[in-house]
DNA sequence: CGGCCACTTGAGCGTACTCAAAACGCGTGG
DNA sequence: CCACGCGTTTTGAGTACGCTCAAGTGGCCG
């Protein structure tokens, strides 16, 4: 299990980041800024209300309807966003982990579409608004812009469609596949994880109870495809994993 | 049912539409600009692979995975994107009629994420990457581009959320509901229209089967909120479909 | 007229939800 | 240090909503 955990250290423990004088020395700098844009690095930094904003677990970076002020690139830790549906109820519509940018749909109306929560202690890059603004007349820094948001587009059009479609078992093995897929790309074990949300966030993000989420984990279990204790994960057999997600009628 | 129809023939005719000279005169300008950005206008047009690019119904504006070579904002008829998931069967993920702009997502990698085939006699205004990514060196139709994406990142998130955690009967309403705001923004009534998509497409957007929208579209006209015939609507207690939204234990 | 497709309606089934109880982990305070 | 209380997780039993399969209708077009 303590090798299990060190794969989270840097999340559970932002201090031990390295850190970055500029974005180019960051360790989420490539993840923030995929494509090669060398000179962004350097535009961006001084933007920054500061290079390090710190919140605790619990804590929110922003809430849903308030006056949009900054953008956020998270450094280090986890956040849930979460809308609010008209009956009042809240749902969680994404997992952001560091090297993902937040706050981008604000820039609709000029106001969050969401709210961010902290899952654990975090550390995010702000980046005032104005000056967000201004940097974006550079056309290069624009149009990095747009990619971010058309990948957020469509990340959660894939999402929208899988809920629909899919039953729990799938939606469970391709979260799970998610996960993994994202620790993966940022330098950790694809195999063994530690889940930051609980069994009720998971079950709000794919539109199932929190039972059938930990029955669905219990069955995966029990058929040998992944050992579950608590937020502890390995997947033992990830190509069976994937065949979950063929539709078998 | 004559005036019924009467409220969808520029769909249905769109030789009807007027003909703009400049988006200036377009019927749909305001809506695919709706910030007062007024020199948007008479800049876009040019721009423009022609003024008018017909299709006809069934035919593919642009198909998932294609090179991404325009833009297009839709001056008639309707649209459905659709996403084709890992088992490969496709599910809708949306529905756009005019003053929508269709594309941004393939922003993202270049590539169009969805299809987008036309579900009646369509007419679109294709803008070509190159131009129109010269078009967002200026400062102001580049911060425009920015809210069309970041309305649609909201609008999909807000989709996301209500399929996992509405029922049937709150998703048929809030359908209903949607498609009727939509008419009244461009002036037509709100309580009587046409569908213009079959039950089985409304079934793949929901993540519903379409006996299912077919049984509570029945069923509401059993509560007396609507009138159904066919793909002819009537609403006739909106706020009574309003109140299906409210979850109900 | 026949064939096809979309839609409606019914009957039965199964997955996921609801309600409930018990175990466990974890932080707090005695 | 242990006791306590709270929240999370697991597991069970029963239910219900939406799916599956199927039959029948109506509209449209060749």
């Amino acid at each position: 299990m303590a090798d299990v955990l060190k794969n989270n250290t840097p999340a559970r423990d932002p201090v031990l980041m390295p850190l970055p004088k500029a974005c180019a020395q960051c360790a989420c700098g490539k993840l923030c800024f995929p494509q090669a844009l060398p000179n962004v690095y350097q535009t961006l930094l001084p933007l920054a209300r500061d290079s390090r904003t710190r919140l605790r677990r619990g804590e929110r970076l922003f809430n849903i309807g308030d006056r949009q002020t900054d953008v956020y690139a998270v450094k280090a830790g986890f956040f849930k966003t979460c809308m609010r549906l008209s009956d009042g109820q809240e749902t969680i519509v994404g997992f952001h982990t560091m090297g993902e940018v937040l706050g981008l749909a604000g820039l609709g109306n000029g106001n969050y579409s969401t709210h961010a929560v902290a899952l654990s202690d975090c550390e995010v890059c702000a980046i005032p608004l104005n000056k967000f603004e201004k940097l974006l007349e550079h056309s290069t820094e624009s149009a990095h812009v747009r990619v971010l948001m058309a990948r957020e587009i469509a990340r959660i059009e894939s999402h929208a469609a899988v809920i629909g479609a899919y039953s729990a078992r799938q939606l469970v093995a391709r979260f799970l596949l998610d996960i993994s897929a994202r620790w993966a790309e940022r330098g950790y074990s694809k195999y063994e994880f530690v889940l930051f949300m609980s069994r009720k966030e998971i079950g709000s993000f794919l539109g199932l109870t929190f039972e059938t989420v930990g029955r669905t984990l219990s069955y995966f279990q029990s058929r040998g495809l992944i050992t579950v204790n608590g937020k502890n994960v390995r997947l033992r057999d990830i190509s069976a994993l994937q065949s979950q997600l063929i539709h078998t009628t």
